[in-house]
DNA sequence: GTAGGGTTAG
């Protein structure tokens, strides 16, 4: 037998007479003799050599002979579907075989849907219909595209054809109906199939942990295991993915013990699994002492390890792991920035992202942009989301689902409403979260009907709202005290929508009552509570108390958040602050004092601003700044001519002990939402607007002072404190004094 | 001589 290295080229004998493949036996054995050289071929150049050959000696023309190189060529992981075609088309009368392999290897191409096109052509040109080996690959490229349509047309198919109930089509449907998210009729099939084998199973379990059911996965595990199918390695996997998403520890070691006690054979994917069960589970200690054991380690290993210490938020460790991979990918840079991100770390997002755009290589996907958005969103780094915005469109990226949410998100939260609704009305096509996503933007900015009117366009586009839509909506009526509608809504929350309302939509609600005044009904409604009023609930409570002065229901709502959070900075600050505002001063003072005495330190005040992409911060009576004195100059300068135009400091919003009116004046210029303005004045030209950030409610005499510049600098001032967004114009806000 | 199900980041 001749061998050959990948570098040699092929040696083959010449038969300048084999022409007819009825030949005698000396060229049968030849013919043999080329085809197991086809079998161990190596490139797509020595495959060619062996076409050549053929070709010459006539051996091409042997259907069997020509189907067998033109599989090779289709199929081999030196496959060229070019080349295949060429090959394809000189075969002169293909069979159902040669048929299905290429719509075999389309399906499995790139762009699956050619597989289709093919099938018709088979079905025009040839004299053979589909059979059942054509279906499964006819049903993937289905599944691949996620059509529904196209799937259930080859099922109909299938069904006249008579292979309907084969269990490879069958099995090939349950995956195509998961992917299309029809579970019913992947069920539907799954119960029709007469002998269901392990891979049917595995399907079901796999479809329903992909598509977020992991209990129905694992309920369909012990029902596999009561009607003794024996498990197969996926079987493992997806039972591992399940207890990896319902973080069930205790059936993930026991199915980590039945693999080691039956002695199955662990390949890289099941000890993948099996690392992203123990890392999910937050079992670090199981996770490293089965990747110290690993031999083979690929990007999902790594990347799995990653994530485990980012679970803990042990960053440096996560850091070490992305450090020492032998080959980076985009993967696991989108798993060290999507962890912090949704740890509320988003500058340190942003610093990865920024060294990830070093990087030679690699190319940045639609979940970098989704993450890196999203970190944006949260501090209010418009110039760096605008520019992924142009990235997405330099790039042709597709606006998905996830890409456009996350854009009206980063607007809303920069402060750019008019972008986000430009984002929203671009996209054909719009999702819960998309719809969501535009709703909590506009409750935001106080455009609280336009929610509304929103939330009933999207039930006229079918898109079901879920929880969030529920709270983004809630949210926009509080801001624009849209009473009436926001009980009316929760009340059918449930019996209309099916939503079982959870403790922040009751914590909404209480908002909604007391931000307009309706303290007492907020009572009566905690008191009719079906579940224990979370802390959330009585923070609303006391922040409506606040805005009321109601001194006796605030410390009741406080001493009960209390209760439940001790060391909650904002509860103490709160009530604190409503004593002040009553000239409660002995009651500031003792407050104060047992904050000192037990350590609980208020969360100091911090505005941002971002000026040609850097974010610059500002804490209250800030000096750290290397622009401080510069800044604090032109505060002056401003509160002098706004004084020269009748503006007078509220005193009242001083809100600790300060005997000396000048004191009083001087503490509240050291607030940081106006050092943030101040510094925008400085560094940026009109008509550009000055967009600030701040961590906690903005005070009413900033608010006041906002108004006023705004209309004295002829300037657009746009400042988002912890609960909205104020646009100050013509000495005007978009909130009318109501937050 | 042909087939179906698998692990990491939103």
């Amino acid at each position: 037998m001749a061998s050959f290295s990948t570098a040699q080229p092929l040696s083959l004998p010449r038969h300048p007479t084999f022409s007819n493949p009825n030949q005698p036996t000396a060229n049968n054995d030849r013919s043999s003799h080329t085809i197991s050289l086809i079998d161990r071929c190596s490139n797509l150049r020595q495959l060619k050599q062996i076409h050549a050959q053929m070709v010459r000696t006539g051996l091409f023309s042997d259907p069997y002979s020509a189907s067998k190189l033109f599989a090779i060529s289709a199929l081999s992981h030196f496959a060229s579907l070019d080349y295949a075609c060429k090959v394809f088309d000189q075969i002169p009368q293909p069979n159902s075989f040669t048929w299905n392999t290429l719509i075999r290897a389309y399906a499995s191409g790139p762009d699956p849907l050619r597989s289709i096109s093919v099938f018709l052509d088979m079905v025009s040109d040839s004299r053979f219909g589909p059979n059942k080996y054509t279906f499964p690959f006819l049903i993937k490229a289905a599944a691949e595209v996620s059509s529904l349509s196209l799937g259930q047309s080859l099922h109909g198919m299938a069904v006249k054809s008579a292979v309907g109930c084969d269990v490879f089509v069958a099995n090939s449907l349950i995956h195509c109906y998961f992917s299309c998210g029809d579970l019913d009729s992947a069920c539907k099939v799954f119960t029709t199939i007469q002998e269901k084998d392990v891979v049917s199973w595995n399907s079901m379990i796999t479809g329903f942990v992909q598509k977020g059911s992991p209990d129905k996965a694992l309920e369909l595990f012990k029902k596999m295991e009561s009607e003794d199918v024996k498990a197969s390695h996926v079987t493992m996997v997806g039972v591992l993915s399940a207890c990896a998403k319902t973080r069930n520890l205790e059936f993930g070691r026991r199915v980590c013990s039945y693999i080691e006690e039956n002695r199955v054979n662990v390949n890289l994917t099941l000890a993948n699994a099996m690392l992203d069960m123990y890392t999910k589970c937050g079992s670090i200690e199981d996770a490293k002492r089965l990747f110290d054991k690993m031999e083979e380690r690929d990007n999902v290993t790594w990347t799995t390890m990653l994530d485990g210490y980012a679970i803990l938020e042990d960053y440096e460790a996560a850091r070490e792991v992305l450090n020492s991979m032998p080959k980076k990918d985009i993967v696991a840079w989108n798993a060290l920035i999507s962890a912090y991100e949704q740890n509320g770390k988003p500058n340190e997002a942003l610093l990865v992202f920024h060294e990830l755009q070093l990087q030679k290589n690699i190319k940045l996907n639609q979940i970098t942009l989704v993450s890196t958005l999203s970190a944006c969103a949260q501090v209010g780094a418009l110039e760096l989301g605008r520019w992924i915005h142009s990235y997405i469109k330099k790039h042709g990226i597709r606006l998905n689902f996830y890409v456009t949410s996350a854009l009206i998100h980063m607007y809303s939260k920069c402060g750019d409403l008019e972008k986000a609704r430009e984002v929203f009305s671009s996209v054909e096509k719009r999702d819960v979260f998309v719809w969501s996503a535009m709703i909590g933007g506009l409750a935001m900015h106080g455009c609280g009907n336009e929610a509304l009117d929103m939330f009933y366009k999207m039930q006229e586009a079918n898109v079901k709202p879920n929880g969030v839509t529920f709270t983004n909506v809630f949210c926009a009526c509080s801001h624009s005290g849209l009473v009436d509608e926001a009980e009316l809504l929760f009340k059918e929350m449930e019996s209309s929508y099916g939503i079982v309302p959870q403790e922040k939509h009751y914590a909404c609600i209480v908002d909604v009552l007391g931000r307009s005044g309706y303290l007492e009904k907020a009572v009566k409604f905690i008191e009719a509570m079906p579940i224990p009023p979370s802390a959330s609930v009585w923070g609303a409570l006391l922040g409506a108390c606040k805005i009321h002065a109601n001194l006796s229901l605030a410390e009741r709502a406080c001493t009960r958040l209390l209760e439940l959070e001790p060391r909650n900075d904002g509860a103490h600050v709160l009530l604190s602050n409503i004593y002040a505002k009553s000239g409660k001063w002995e009651s500031v003072s003792e407050l104060r004092k047992h904050m000192r005495v037990t350590g609980l330190k208020k969360e100091p005040g911090c505005s941002s601003i971002e000026i040609d992409g850097t974010i610059h911060e500002f804490l209250s009576g800030d000096n750290e700044h290397p622009m401080c004195e510069k800044v604090y100059g032109k505060l002056n300068e401003v509160v002098e001519s706004l004084k020269a135009n009748g503006y007078e400091p509220e005193m009242s919003q001083v809100l600790q002990i300060i005997d000396e009116e000048e004191m009083k004046e001087q503490s509240l210029n050291l607030h940081s939402e106006k050092l943030a303005i101040c510094y925008g004045l400085i560094s940026t030209e009109a008509p550009k607007a000055i967009r600030v950030i701040k961590n906690l409610r903005v005070c009413g005499d900033c608010h006041s002072v906002a108004k006023l510049i705004s209309q004295l600098y002829d300037r657009e001032i746009i400042v988002r404190d912890r609960y909205r967004f104020h646009h100050f114009r013509n000495g005007q806000c978009s909130c009318n004094d109501f937050w």
